[in-house]
DNA sequence: TCTCTCACG
DNA sequence: ACGTACGTGAGAGAC
């Protein structure tokens, strides 16, 4: 309808099986030439809610006990990270209005509790900045300096109070890339910039972060020689595609290797932190449970009694797993659900 | 069972 | 000329 009979884009893309591509970039891209495109997106959207959330994760309330219990697999992500199945409790609603509704729903299991939410603040760049042991971002972190705001400056060569909206957009953009390997026209296409303009961003950001540089081409060469790239604690991933002729083939095995070390790091920290509180709780005898993993993120059911034990504990624990020159930051919040302490 | 789409970090 | 950011899981619909 959209493609043959409205004609809404002469040029619109099909997927290797032959349909045409009705993916939310597609369609927003769409949005403007006619009402029914942003009907469907709006469709879609509560569609998704509804079906994936509110009709079945009640279905999946455990008569005996009252709750939701999903399955974390520690052997399914190739970087270390844990899954989740059976509700899948890591892909919980969060960036809509009516996503949001979602997540207020996940409230402690006694009236006297509430939920306690602890996550590590730019886990991912910190490990990338401690790996690389590049100067400038260490001493972003080391002086508390919002981190987007900082590499902006450096990006623009401006002062770091003297920064835009639109270049803190543009640098936390590529601080994310940069950890995903992502080439020029990645960053352009996200966000809508021409390709030159996106090229000129990384290779400033890459003159001003010399140790990232060299680290990411270190890890890329360390791989091919290999075969695999490690994280902190040691955890492999092997890259057989690394030294492939083919440069499609090869270059996401390159991503690869640039990203499983970060990604595996972070993942290899949270894991040993929620050992080593697991250990605190019992050893304390206290009743507050950890309930939830999401990635960098820690959830606890705990009776608000208990907060300081809680806190005293998380704060202890989660900075401390992993030794590291550049600081770690948590972040904790309470509520009466999950959205509240968020 | 596969493909497409979309929810999360 | 081509493809183009990492890691997941689940529902709908087609086959």
């Amino acid at each position: 309808m959209l493609f043959d009979k409205l004609q809404l884009d002469p040029k619109a893309k099909k997927t290797k099986t032959g349909q045409y591509k009705t993916g939310e970039d597609v369609l927003s891209a769409l949005a403007h030439k006619s009402d029914i495109v942003q009907d469907i997106l709006d469709f879609r959207q509560y569609q998704k809610l509804k079906s994936t959330y509110v009709d079945a994760l009640p279905t999946l309330i455990n008569p005996n006990t009252g709750l939701i219990h999903t399955s974390y697999n520690q052997a399914v992500a190739a970087t270390g990270r844990l899954s989740s199945t059976n509700p899948n409790l890591q892909n919980i609603p969060i960036r809509t209005e009516k996503g949001r509704e979602v997540r207020k729903a996940f409230i402690p299991r006694e009236e006297e509790n509430i939920i306690l939410s602890a996550d590590y603040s730019q886990i991912e760049l910190r490990i990338m900045a401690e790996l690389s042991q590049d100067e400038h971002m260490l001493e972003a972190f080391a002086l508390g300096q919002d981190i987007h705001r900082a590499t902006a400056a450096k990006v623009y060569g401006v002062d770091i109070d003297q920064v835009t909206a639109d270049q803190r957009r543009n640098a936390k953009a590529v601080n994310f890339g940069i950890i995903y390997g992502q080439s020029a026209f990645g960053l352009s296409q996200s966000l809508g910039i021409p390709r030159k303009e996106a090229a000129d961003i990384i290779e400033q950001y890459f003159n001003q972060y010399k140790g990232i540089k060299q680290y990411m081409s270190k890890v890329v060469e360390t791989a091919k020689e290999n075969g695999y790239v490690e994280t902190i604690l040691k955890r492999r991933r092997y890259l057989r595609d690394i030294n492939s002729a083919n440069m499609t083939v090869r270059g996401f095995a390159e991503r690869n290797a640039i990203n499983a070390p970060i990604q595996g790091s972070a993942a290899d920290m949270i894991k040993v932190a929620m050992i080593n509180i697991q250990k605190d709780i019992e050893d304390q005898g206290l009743k507050g449970k950890m309930i939830m993993q999401v990635h960098d993120e820690l959830v606890f059911d705990i009776p608000e009694k208990e907060l300081d034990a809680f806190k005293n504990i998380i704060l202890h624990r989660m900075p401390t797993a992993i030794p590291m020159r550049v600081p770690i930051v948590v972040e904790i919040g309470i509520g009466k659900n999950w959205l509240e302490a968020h």
